[in-house]
DNA sequence: AGCCTAACTGAACATTCAGTCAGGCACAAG
DNA sequence: CTTGTGCCTGACTGAATGTTCAGTTAGGCT
């Protein structure tokens, strides 16, 4: 069925077909999922998808390059702005976007090429941002900087990843508005203030972490 | 060609096949994986798989049972122990259960249905293990324990999900032996002892989500 | 020896997939 | 009216996949 498309879907074929792909991709997968699908998704015969983007491969990389490319820009935009508040405020604008983090969730989980460029992206302007928020007070200093922005990238990141497990327990829905993911905040404010090892575990969380230094 | 056996095999074809399907399914996925691939990493005909199992499904249902059965049993085995440092830590014991990790890796990628089961006991033994802390001083205490818990373990298992960016980005191999983790231990440590917002952040993070809070 | 069972195989099977091909249809330009 | 020129389609192909099936081999038991 053309669950994708209104009766009367005056938006062209092209568009119609890019649509249902990025839906598909972001919850099947793109291996699980075939043009037949897409194609009747869209209300289009197979062998249209396969006339506007020559391949599954180019439709895979038209979705990469539309999606991956508006994230791209909203954290550009997010730079410029001088907003560097949590890492997953930089994507989450909504509206027209609501596909963009299922897709980027499938993405990071099945590997994609096309998303490492994005996310060394990310790590670059994550680590800057957070060099910057230490200069101006925002944010604690570090002795190991760069270690600790890209470790806290990698947990945002994962927990995108990882939306469904986020959302069956702790009730939150990282990829809708920022009202669905209170829980989530809750926990992750709680470690980020207060962080999470008392004073007694400090020292033999350190020399456990010395003691690995050494033994390389 | 049978790289995964040494010339003289002798284990029985059922091992030779289970441990071919493991390591396939861990790197690419159970899709991406055919029957034929594995039976010749086996050194097996594909008739075999299915005389064994019954079916793919039935041979991921058992690769399944066998990896995600170690990690559980070594989840209860720390928890009886009374160890908690690190939510990781549950998981490294390494040897013979080296395919292990990956395999967990990319069964929480796929959001694999038997992974589900074992990531909810790992949350419950993550929030009780974490309450036992608090009690015990090893913790500082929280205004939102099992949120605190849960988030604790998302992005844990998230840094798993992606091991392939935190080993390109950070350069520390989650899935190996501990002295390879060592600057993602850096970096969370960092976040986790001191936390990562300065006095003039907690006000405002606290206000947006006690402002989020109203909203809803 | 005879028998039974489990391990194992090669060949064939039906299905699904991405991709090809020849052509229809509408509409604008000459 | 004729000639394109995009957009679009149904019918088709070759390759790959999971599964079935008839049969072979080896070893233990009576």
């Amino acid at each position: 069925m053309d669950a994708a498309s209104t009766p009367a879907d005056d938006r062209t074929g092209r568009e119609r077909i890019l649509d249902a792909a990025i839906r598909r991709f972001a919850d099947q997968g793109v291996d699980g999922t075939s043009l037949r699908t897409i194609a009747a998704d869209a209300g289009v015969s197979q062998a249209l998808i396969v006339h506007h983007f020559g391949s599954k491969e180019g439709l895979r990389e038209a979705c990469d390059t539309h999606i991956l490319g508006a994230i791209r820009a909203q954290m550009r935009q997010a730079a410029a702005e001088g907003r560097d508040l949590d890492v997953l405020e930089t994507f989450r604008r909504r509206q027209e976007h609501a596909a963009a983090l299922p897709y980027l969730a499938r993405s990071l989980a099945e590997g994609a090429p096309s998303v490492v460029a994005l996310v060394d992206e990310l790590a670059d302007e994550t680590v800057r941002a957070m060099a910057d928020g230490v200069e101006n007070g925002t944010y604690v200093p570090s002795e190991h900087p760069r270690e600790r922005a890209l470790v806290l990238l990698i947990w945002s990141l994962g927990a995108i990843a990882l939306h469904d497990h986020v959302r069956r327990l702790l009730g939150a829905d990282l990829t809708g508005d920022p009202a669905g993911l209170l829980p989530y905040l809750r926990g992750a404010t709680d470690l980020l203030t207060d962080g999470l090892f008392s004073e007694a575990l400090r020292d033999r969380v350190r020399d456990a972490i010395t003691q690995l230094e050494q033994e390389r």
